[in-house]
DNA sequence: CGATTTTGACCGGCGC
DNA sequence: GCGCCGGTCAAAATCG
């Protein structure tokens, strides 16, 4: 499920600016913000150095009044966007689940570049590792029965942990508190490719490799980087019908970040938890699972790393409060552009969009 | 020089 | 108990 594949340009337009006191500027929302000059607190009169000449003191009153007026058209679009990421997120996973769903009843993996499989298919898969296999060891009945896939429980270390129904038929107790979630995924390679790389986003450290009786192919060990503090494990291996594809069978969740998510490290590295964050869950190889995002707390010294570079050189961004209506505007740009250059954001944006467009094409058809 | 990969040895589960 | 097998360990080799 890899959502970059398939981009749609879905540009945001948050139309913050309307307020264009010069009108042969462009009037993109987000190209002024390349003209402010940040960091100078110190120049009251022409609003942080926005470049704006204000000639007049009556110029300056209307302008605070319609500042005034703008920020609360802001605040409510705020307020908006949450809900509408609300929804979108909602829509997100029913998109999901309506896609693993026709995994499952397509059980070969077919052309698509990636696709996790679910449990029900691994005893009748025509590709399943191991097709020949007589013996059946204890650990992987048990892991059968628990098969899972982390991107439907997008929480950390089995916040949601499997039903009671699994555990009724689990026969190792012991183990219930430990056990892992397993999924497996197929990736198309190209035939020249002979490596058994499955680039997922995380970084994996090799530890091992076998040859299996039953594939002549070596089937490689990897460990999660973060290892021993992730517990994730993958093992991946070409699979014995179509040697084009590689089986990647990873076990566990991983409990950080997506490394190659940004925002996710600026989640972590601001841990206060204010303002607007970004974090990919921990998922496989499937692109983003959940985003969170919170616009109603907005501080000028968080955000994403890109405004924070630019407003947090100044642990006071304007002298006589940080709610003043330019930083805020500021933040409110700075979050839009943010949010519109993250290939992630746009991708889900696009896949809520077209979630919905699906769903309300549903309602008026049946 | 530290991090990562390679690879043979080792271990434990399972069937006979 | 023995042998097979998958999984893991750890020393050596390699890489950046």
């Amino acid at each position: 499920m890899d959502y970059s594949s398939s981009l749609v340009d879905v540009s945001l337009d948050l139309n913050l600016n309307p307020l264009r006191r010069n009108d042969d500027r462009p009037a993109s929302a987000l190209s002024v913000k390349k003209e402010w000059s940040f960091g100078v607190p110190s120049a009251p009169a022409n609003f942080m150095g926005l470049g704006i000449n204000v000639s007049s003191v009556k110029e300056e009153e209307s302008t605070a009044g319609a500042l005034v007026e703008e920020l609360n058209r802001v605040s409510a679009e705020n307020k908006k966007l949450t809900e509408m990421l609300t929804v979108m997120c909602e829509n997100y996973t029913a998109l999901r689940n309506q896609l693993m769903d026709h995994m499952a009843r397509n059980s070969h993996p077919t052309d698509e570049a990636a696709a996790v499989e679910e449990e029900v298919e691994k005893e009748q898969s025509p590709s399943s590792l191991s097709p020949a296999s007589s013996r059946k060891r204890k650990s992987d009945s048990s892991n059968n029965d628990n098969y899972n896939l982390p991107l439907a429980t997008n929480n950390n270390n089995g916040a949601s942990e499997s039903s009671s129904t699994d555990e009724e038929s689990f026969k190792r107790p012991r183990e219930e508190v430990i056990k892992a979630k397993i999924s497996r995924v197929y990736v198309r390679t190209e035939p020249s490719d002979t490596g058994l790389i499955v680039k997922d986003g995380y970084q994996w450290r090799k530890y091992g490799q076998k040859v299996t009786r039953d594939n002549p192919c070596p089937r490689a060990y990897f460990k999660c980087s973060f290892a021993p503090s992730c517990p994730v494990k993958k093992k991946v291996q070409r699979s014995v019908e179509d040697q084009s594809i590689v089986v990647a069978t990873y076990e566990g969740e991983h409990n950080h970040p997506h490394p190659s998510t940004p925002e996710a490290a600026a989640a972590t590295a601001s841990s206060s938890g204010r303002g607007l964050a970004i974090a990919r869950s921990p998922s496989l190889a499937a692109g983003p699972a959940t985003m969170t995002l919170d616009l109603t707390k907005s501080k000028p010294n968080v955000a994403s790393t890109s405004a924070r570079n630019v407003v947090a050189p100044s642990p006071k961004p304007l002298a006589g409060g940080i709610d003043g209506p330019e930083i805020q505007q500021l933040l409110v740009e700075q979050m839009a552009t943010s949010l519109t250059k993250d290939p992630n954001f746009t991708a889900a944006l696009a896949a809520a969009i077209s979630g919905r467009m699906l769903q309300r094409n549903h309602s008026e058809r049946w």
